[in-house]
DNA sequence: GTCTATACTACGATAGAC
DNA sequence: GTCTATCGTAGTATAGAC
């Protein structure tokens, strides 16, 4: 087909303006709160007229939806990136890295972060196609404290469903902390994200194995 | 003075309209977002036009701070009535009590916690007024695990400013997940409240006192 | 694919009559 | 203390020209 090739460019370009949608929409958001969005001012900070926006997003909603997939998807990934380049001793440590560099990306993006821990934004609900890779990830997470049970450095309740939740309300408090009342301050500055090893240095303890 | 006790019924009156007025902005807060509140709504809900609320509240962002203001005596008050009235065999069980009816609140009350904890809503900081009892709360807390430390049950380390990050960390974490995945749920119910006293017995371990 | 024009609704807030 | 009327602004979304 001659036509490809061009099909293919203008793809690309609609990728493209579609990234700057979506960023200009975190930028706005960083200054005026994520619940205070506002379509027009998107469309002003891009450049354009508020109804072309919709032929990039059908509706507001969709843009929640989509950066709400992308901080999903790109959390994911930053795990499973630690988790293929990661050197550690064991698999808890391995956890304990990936938790940590998790930590940062949440700190690096912390629009993306309320939106996928808090969901405050009245008429929001995550589609499911949005929602699945946080549930990945959630799998992901298990996979990891298994290993380590496996290795005999956790208990097998650590990966009972009270040992996750547990996982995840000690690491996501000092993280929903941090984000609340410093969210200014950088990973490695924050009066709580520094608190994120004794957190799991916690969550390990009470876990520890079985003696034998 | 004649006319006294008319200014009282007055006052009282108009006492029992400010309480109606939040009561309604609260009511549509769980029904629409903290974010998403709207004058008119209120208005509506009270029976008012807008305009006749801005006798009682000289903007939107009055009634924000009020709420915020009312929530955080409100827990500030639960803690120390928990203080006056629990029978604790000693001061670390007492905390712990005390934590679990703050958790209680939190959850019988997820709008004032929202406003408390995550500060959302776009242009909204608390005042200085409103945001002392929450300073108090802070310094009854550290009293306690204090007088814990003096009974040595503690380590000293639990009342550094680490430590007491540590503890509103692990509890404000479970709090968060709870209310940002099962709102619904009542304290005694949540898949997340379940795990406080967990946490609390990872802090004590965390910080058990030095043998001796 | 972007625009103008516009429909429609709603908002927060103020002025001034009663 | 409550109202009507209104200002000024902004919002989301759609229709249709170019």
């Amino acid at each position: 087909m001659s036509t490809a090739p061009s099909f293919d460019r203008r793809a690309r370009r609609r990728e493209q303006t579609i990234d700057e949608i979506l960023a200009a929409a975190v930028r706005l958001m960083e200054a005026e709160g994520v619940a205070g969005l506002s379509l027009s001012a998107v469309a002003r900070e891009v450049g354009m007229r508020p109804p072309s926006l919709y032929q990039y997003f059908p509706s507001k909603m969709a843009i929640y939806d989509a950066l709400f997939r992308r901080g999903a998807e790109a959390f994911r990934d930053v795990r499973r990136e630690t988790v293929r380049t990661a050197v550690a001793a064991d698999p808890l440590e391995l956890e304990r890295i990936c938790t940590i560099e998790f930590g940062r990306w949440c700190m690096a993006n912390p629009i993306h972060s309320q939106l996928l821990f808090w969901r405050t934004v009245p008429g929001f609900t995550p589609s499911p196609e949005a929602y699945a890779p946080a549930q990945e990830t959630m799998e992901d997470l298990r996979g990891n404290l298994r290993a380590a049970v496996a290795a005999g450095l956790l208990h097998p309740d650590a990966v009972s469903d009270d040992g996750i939740a547990l996982y995840t309300s000690v690491t996501a408090g000092v993280l929903s902390q941090q984000l609340a009342n410093e969210p200014d301050a950088s990973y490695d500055d924050g009066r709580f994200t520094r608190l994120l090893p004794a957190v799991l240095e916690m969550f390990q303890q009470r876990y520890a194995p079985p003696r034998g």
